[in-house]
DNA sequence: AAAATAGATAATATCTTTCTATTGAGTAGC
DNA sequence: GCTACTCAATAGAAAGATATTATCTATTTT
């Protein structure tokens, strides 16, 4: 435990400036007793002797006053610094955010908000990291991640969620398959269809769920948590695949080329969403990235349905 | 005014520490309750959360908390530096310091200086010794005294000095002498009165040396080494003398009445000085009572010129 | 479902800080 | 050499900050 009060170096740097009590009191808004007695304080428990009294002209600091006032001086300054670096924290947009986010959302939307926000705020440095909804949630809980972006499926209560967008899932089918001759597909016609699941939570839920609201039990062939693999599978004409995020291309890593088609039922869409803590109190920095989220995503999705 | 406490950071910093507030109000010491109080002021004083609460198993940094927690470690540590400094500056005053000075420099100031610093240093013991300049510089060269007072005049480039004060010489007559009418003296005037010399090293040389600056060489009646029998001399009316010092009072030792008055002309001052060995480490008692004779010579010599 | 863990809240006590009013030591002016 | 002034120190009361104990709530563990 520190012997001492910043406010008592502060007031003993107003002492030696005004070279009086009484007149640094006066500027501090503070009595002049007050002041006498924190000096005394002070002094007490640093055990040595600050300043020198002159009766009837101030105060003058001693010889090893003036040493430890320098010291004190830096003190308060680097309490300054520090002071600065908290406020910047939660009013100025600058420093450093760390988002989440889910896999296939990254690399399709990641690049451009992250180059995005930092021509806006060039002062902040934004990082990113890439996992599965339940890494993305238990980083938010840890502190690992300022916010995540996610798709809003099966979210704690404990979550504050900001919808950015709701994409409608389409079909993914080899570009050779004969459904791909038709504008839409209904899931029905899938049913019988091999089906290559992109299985990361909570998106195998979500697909399955798609299936299971029409009354169908899909036929899954294969399941990968690796979404180009998916496309890759898809595009070797080994099934077809449903899927929300959209790379950009038609063709897989492999040069097969891909159809991708509307599914023809009203079903539910798979909402991107932007989370953060209930428990943690918005900073200027999380909430200026949350407002660029929601108009980055009206944007860019104005002219989709 | 700074928005945070020192102390509210220690506490801040313990929390981090044991990931807990219960396990850290432990080992400050305190009650849980009160770390609770000292957390959410902080964090309200510094406009963030700092931390993220786990129910039923402690708390962890938020990112931004991270950061801070960073920085406030930073400025504890300079805490520490400077309460180091402060303590070093008043380590415990003690031991034996031998001092040398100046015959008629002892009588009028030691015994306050004595006093003064064994009020304030009681574990200290200070010894004192008289003598000449010659004896004085070599005493201190032989490692008899730590540290000597006397006037700086004719200094060994081997000597650290620290000037305590400037006094002004004045001109002595005895009380009936016609020149006592004036308010001031000139040297001119006393250039074919009788003077009485205090004859001690380096006293002598600077009295000469005075009217020698006038370019008056002046009529040297008696000499002597004892400032007692200089002035019992004056007061004798045998002739005036000049000196530095000013014992208390202007009465002889036999009863005479002494006059002083100052010199009209422009003159060189007579220096007090502390020296000590340029070569001898200084102990903290040394430094010590430096800082205390030059803070004693301030107060006592404030006002004069 | 019950016990254990950990932070938040409430009510109260204690310690610090600040205030006003006064005293005291020393300087400066007549 | 007296008187008025300046400034720091002290005393006592009020306000504010920090502490304490006891209790509560949410969540994990068994």
């Amino acid at each position: 435990m520190l012997k001492f009060t910043l406010r008592q170096l502060e007031y003993a740097l107003a002492i030696a400036e005004h070279g009086s009590l009484a007149k640094a009191a006066q500027h501090l808004g503070i009595a002049q007793p007050s002041l006498s007695a924190s000096l005394q304080k002070l002094e007490e428990q640093l055990g040595l002797q600050l300043f020198i009294r002159h009766h009837a002209q101030g105060v003058t600091p001693s010889p090893q006053g003036l040493r430890l006032l320098n010291e004190a001086r830096n003190l308060i300054d680097h309490g300054l610094d520090f002071e600065r670096a908290s406020t910047d924290a939660s009013d100025v947009v600058e420093g450093d955010l760390t988002i989440g986010s889910f896999h296939t959302i990254a690399p399709a939307y990641a690049p451009k908000l992250i180059a995005g926000f930092q021509r806006a705020h060039p002062k902040s440095r934004l990082k990113l990291e890439e996992g599965a909804q339940e890494h993305l949630i238990d980083g938010l809980r840890s502190g690992r991640y300022d916010q995540v972006l996610l798709y809003k499926l099966d979210m704690p209560g404990d979550l504050k969620i900001t919808e950015l967008a709701a994409l409608e899932p389409y079909v993914l089918l080899n570009a050779g398959h004969a459904l791909s001759r038709k504008r839409k597909i209904s899931l029905h016609d899938l049913a019988l269809e091999p089906f290559i699941l992109l299985d990361v939570l909570p998106s195998r839920t979500y697909f399955t769920r798609l299936f299971v609201s029409q009354g169908i039990t899909p036929r899954i062939s294969f399941a990968s948590p690796s979404l180009e693999l998916v496309r890759g599978l898809v595009g070797q004409g080994l099934g077809f695949s449903l899927l929300v995020t959209r790379p950009f291309g038609d063709h897989t890593y492999d040069g097969e080329k891909l159809a991708i088609r509307p599914i023809s039922e009203d079903v539910e869409k798979g909402v991107i969403a932007l989370a953060t803590l209930h428990s943690l109190r918005q900073t200027r920095l999380i909430s200026t990235f949350e407002e660029f989220c929601v108009s980055f995503f009206r944007k860019i999705h104005s002219g989709e349905k």
